[in-house]
DNA sequence: TCAAAAAAGTTGCAAATGCAACACTAACTA
DNA sequence: TAGTTAGTGTTGCATTTGCAACTTTTTTGA
C-alpha cells in the first residue's frame, strides 16, 4: 500500500508542504467540496475522513465514481468535475491537503531528499490509482448483476486475505458503486444466499465454498 | 496531449533509453504479447502500431479493457495481467519499448535534463491515463445501452472538435468496448437513427442537433 | 426518547437486454 | 479471383433488469 508521505518524517512533511504552498481545508460531514475549491488543477490528499466523487444524472440516479479514505489522493483535473453531473461530497468530517499539481512537478528548484521521496511516492500512488481503476473497470464490464457482485466480493475478499469481511459500503451505496438498481441487487443477493454462494448480514459478507 | 518523449530530442531519447536499459520488441499483427514479456513490472511505450488489452470470460465473451495507439503507454503491473482472463494483443504490426518501472523512478543516479523531462512527462501521462479511465468509468456506469452509446459518441465528438467523426473501432469492437451485446447495440443504433439523434455509416458518426 | 430520516427488504410489471441463429456484404489471402 | 473469414444487420424469444411503490427495520439527532 503506497502512501504519499512514506519515509518522510513529520517535520520534513510540514517543511515540504510549506515549500509546495499546500493548504489544509476542513469539510463538515455531508457538504460539497466544490463550492470551496478550484476545479482547475489541484491534488487533494485526504488527511482524515472520507470523501466520495458522485455523479447524479438527469433522472436522479446516483453513482459513486470514487470512494476515498484516509491517505487516498485525488485530482480535480482528472476527475471530470467540469461535468455538471459530478460532485465531491465529504461523507464524514474530513481534512484535505491541497497542492497545486504544477508545483509538485517543478523539480528544478527543490532538491531536498524528502522532496524526491515525495515525488516517487506520488508517482507510485498514481500507479496504484490506475490499478484500482482497472479493477473497477473489470467489475463494471461484467454483464450481469450477479457477476458484478461476485467480482466485487472476490476482490474485497482477496484484498483482506479473508473469506469474511466487512463491506466498505452500505447496500444502497454498493448498488451506487456497482451502477445497478438497488432492488435488482437485493433480489440477486437473495439468490446468492439461496444458492449458498455467499452469506451476508449487517454489512458482513462471507464467501462460501 | 501528453507525450512521454516531449521536448526530448532523438539523440537524447536514445541515450535515455540506453541508460534505462530499455528494450524494443516487435510484435506481429494478431499475436499475444504475454508469451514474450514478463508480467511483473514493466512499462510499455507504443512506438508504432496498436494494441488492445482484452478480457475473455468463461463463456467466451470478449471485452476490450484498453485500446492503445502510438505514443500510449501501459503497465504490466497495473493491468490485471495476473488474471488468466486477460491478454494483450497486437492489433497491427507494432513496436513497443519496454522499461523496468523501478529504473524509471531511480532518480539518484540520473541527473540529466532529459531524464528529468522524461520523469515529468511520465507523471503527466499517468495523470492522463487516470483521466481517460475516469471517462471510461463515466460511460460504463450509464445504465442503458442508449446512454452508453451517446456518452461515448459525445466524448469522441468533443475530443475531435467535430459533430462528425470516424470511429476508432469497428462495431463489433465498439460493443466489446462498451461491454454490451452486439445485437442489442445494433438495435439501439437503429433506434438512434430513427429518432434522428445520430447518423452512422461506414464507421463514420454524425451527431445531429 | 421519540420522531424523523435513512437503509433494508420485497414485489409486480413493463421494458431492456442478452442469446442464438440467421442472411448478407466486405475484406482478406492462397 | 475464388474461397474463406470477418464484420454488419436483423429477428424471436427467454431472461434479466430497472422502476415504482410499498413495508419493515435501523439509525440519527433535536
Amino acid at each position: 500500500m503506497a502512501s504519499i508521505f512514506k519515509e518522510i518524517g513529520t517535520k520534513d512533511k510540514e517543511k515540504l508542504l510549506k515549500e509546495l504552498e499546500a493548504t489544509r481545508i476542513f469539510f463538515d460531514k455531508n457538504t460539497s467540496l466544490l463550492e470551496r475549491i478550484s476545479k482547475s488543477n489541484l491534488i487533494g490528499i485526504l488527511e482524515f475522513g472520507s470523501v466520495q466523487i458522485v455523479r447524479t444524472d438527469y433522472n436522479g440516479n446516483v453513482i459513486i465514481i470514487s470512494d476515498l479514505r484516509e491517505g487516498d489522493i485525488f485530482s480535480t483535473k482528472f476527475s471530470l468535475l467540469d461535468n455538471a453531473e459530478y460532485d465531491i461530497i465529504a461523507k464524514e468530517d474530513s481534512e484535505i491537503i491541497f497542492i497545486d499539481y504544477d508545483y509538485i512537478l517543478n523539480i528544478n528548484q527543490k532538491k531536498s531528499i524528502y522532496y524526491q521521496k515525495f515525488l516517487i511516492n506520488f508517482t507510485n500512488i498514481m500507479g496504484e490509482m490506475i490499478y484500482y481503476q482497472n479493477k473497477r473497470i473489470n467489475v463494471l464490464t461484467r454483464k450481469t448483476t450477479r457477476e458484478k457482485l461476485l467480482e466485487y466480493f472476490y476482490n474485497e475478499s482477496r484484498k483482506r486475505y479473508s473469506k469474511t469481511f466487512k463491506l466498505d459500503f452500505n447496500l444502497t451505496e454498493l448498488a451506487e458503486y456497482l451502477s445497478i438498481d438497488r432492488a435488482a441487487m437485493m433480489r440477486e443477493i437473495k439468490h446468492l444466499k439461496e444458492d449458498k454462494i455467499i452469506e451476508i448480514s449487517n454489512g458482513k459478507v462471507t464467501m462460501l465454498n
